[in-house]
DNA sequence: CTGTTAGCGCCTTCAA
DNA sequence: TTGAAGGCGCTAACAG
């Protein structure tokens, strides 16, 4: 469908008696225009409603204005206030944000890295898919020198700039945390461990058990794909087990919720401030359970992190391109019901 | 930041000595060109890594095969599914999708048309804002002839395609699975009730009281925002009366998990059975509430319904630009813990 | 079936 | 400080 004829730099140069480059100039705030020619073009785009027509400026110049963003799924907590947070500062500052999900799916992933080149973004903005082992996909944009940002969840192999948040210290804190409350078989249900961020959890976890010469045991130690289901089979084993922990630092929402239902369930007494939900802040969490430890993120600042760092490449007012910016975590503490 | 030169469809026909047309065609899929040159160009272009540049064929077709979609906030879990659907359908037609948020405030809502407006969007998809009450901002779209499809909260002043989903039905549900387990005194807690979605389930709730002979107690039906907070008001007032309901009809989930978790506080006992969620499908309702029973639309399926409808417009497939789809919903009754 | 021609609306040299 | 001219890459007549 054909869009009616709208109105153009030329009726606007018509109406002036002056020409087109003059008026694009005068739009464009350039210097070499007068005061006064500019004051006048733009009193008459107003009047005559003019609406700049992108298309033919992106093709002229070959940007769109636009930012891709490929994220595991807008439906999780953390992401869709990340995707806030970049469509918030993008638009601030001038850029579109076409958003693709890749559902944790490594194929997926690299049809989006398609889709987004092939409307030809000036940026990209990506948190790695779950399934995601190979990243030649991505060459897509280094190759052709389109900027790109990781977040949350960063590919280590290719050269780009970063935003992550502080896993290492998070795990730590929240170890520590619950060792100062007097525990001493603190487990911990970690995800997968080619994804930085779980690595980083897990070592900071490590870090504070040795700080405090706790004894590190294996059987603590649980890798999970942090499903719901698979949050259940954790709790299975290790509260049931015939030596239970005394605390659980969970490595995500999903997971914590699930041991803690499957406690309630079972009429398993486990404290909720002994249990921490890593890394949420989903926003029902405190519904499920309003005296969680948990350590937090915020997905909106993290969004608006990314997108500074990458319209700065874009726009070349940064040269580099290989910055790694790393965001402080909270350890929050809700009011106890261990009464 | 220029990109560089990429590889055009002249590139292609010089290569093949044959017409820029030619190829064009050829990658168009047009009839008139022989299955030998289309294949030929085919090759050609995959050999030279051919990338058609989408921005041209926008500027000359003034199509952007771009949708744009509003919507209050991206984080409510029945809009980022309601996306999810709206983008996978988009993306199996060609379309890319341009998504912006309202924050439920009218004048945010205005921005995001503009904003649509101005990437020329091929047509548009919203949910209208909590606050706005007026309109106008819409006559963007419907004065120039760009398709615009409401869905879940529409707006019934403009003659527009519509998905909605069948709130009284909803209503009517709800209020008579509560009555057939004997309860009298039903209560209900709606939204604002300026929009569709809350005047309709209110009418439904009304016809199963009167069709069950229940006489209409006006202090068991509230008008709320539908917040945490005034969720929480509501369970107060409603809880802690000389008379308090013997079930309750929550407008939302956010409502539902407050009156709940009051409750629960307070030592209040309402079985959760007689405590119907409103039309969500939040992912941790289950576990705050295993045996809460729901009315349920799949903000999936809205999207999906949406993006058919609107696309169907834009191609022109369906001259009725002003048809309204009234989705079924779902009663889901859980295991009960009223044991 | 294929080629020629002429723009879409804007920006950017180059020249004045 | 302004104007003229050309072209970004593609497509849609109009001709053959």
């Amino acid at each position: 469908m054909k869009k009616e004829n709208n109105i153009t730099i030329h009726d606007i140069a018509k109406a002036l008696n002056i020409s087109g480059s003059t008026v694009s100039r005068a739009l464009n705030n350039n210097t070499r225009i007068s005061e006064k020619t500019k004051k006048a073009v733009r009193d008459k785009a107003k009047e005559l409603g003019y609406q700049p027509n992108a298309l033919a400026s992106n093709l002229r110049t070959s940007c769109t204005n636009t930012i891709g963003v490929i994220i595991p799924r807008i439906s999780r907590y953390f992401f869709s206030s990340a995707i806030t947070g970049i469509e918030e500062f993008a638009r601030e500052k001038g850029f579109n944000v076409i958003i693709c999900q890749s559902n944790d799916l490594e194929a997926r992933e690299s049809d989006c890295v398609q889709t987004l080149f092939a409307s030809r973004v000036d940026g990209v903005i990506s948190s790695v898919a779950l399934k995601t082992n190979n990243y030649e996909h991505y060459k897509t944009f280094t190759n052709r020198n389109i900027p790109l940002v990781f977040f949350d969840r960063v590919c280590d192999e290719l050269e780009t700039s970063k935003v992550v948040v502080d896993d290492f210290k998070g795990g730590f804190i929240a170890a520590e945390h619950l060792i100062s409350k007097g525990c001493k078989r603190i487990a911990h249900i970690s995800g997968p461990q080619h994804l930085n961020i779980y690595i980083n959890r897990l070592q900071g976890y490590l870090k504070a058990l040795r700080k405090h010469d706790i004894t590190v045991d294996q059987n603590l130690i649980l890798e999970s794909p942090l499903t719901r289901e698979d949050g259940l089979r954790c709790a299975k084993e290790l509260l049931e087990s015939s030596n239970p922990p005394d605390a659980i630092f969970a490595g995500n929402d999903t997971t914590a919720l699930s041991i803690i239902l499957y406690a309630k369930e079972k009429g398993i007494r486990i404290p909720e401030d002994l249990a921490i939900m890593g890394f949420s802040n989903e926003p029902f969490s405190e519904y499920l359970s309003p005296s969680l430890t948990t350590v937090e993120q915020s997905g909106f600042d993290v969004g608006i992190k990314a997108t500074e760092l990458l319209i700065d490449i874009i726009t070349n007012k940064s040269g580099n391109t290989q910055e790694t910016i790393v965001l402080p975590v909270k350890l929050i503490e809700r009011e106890s019901t261990n009464k």
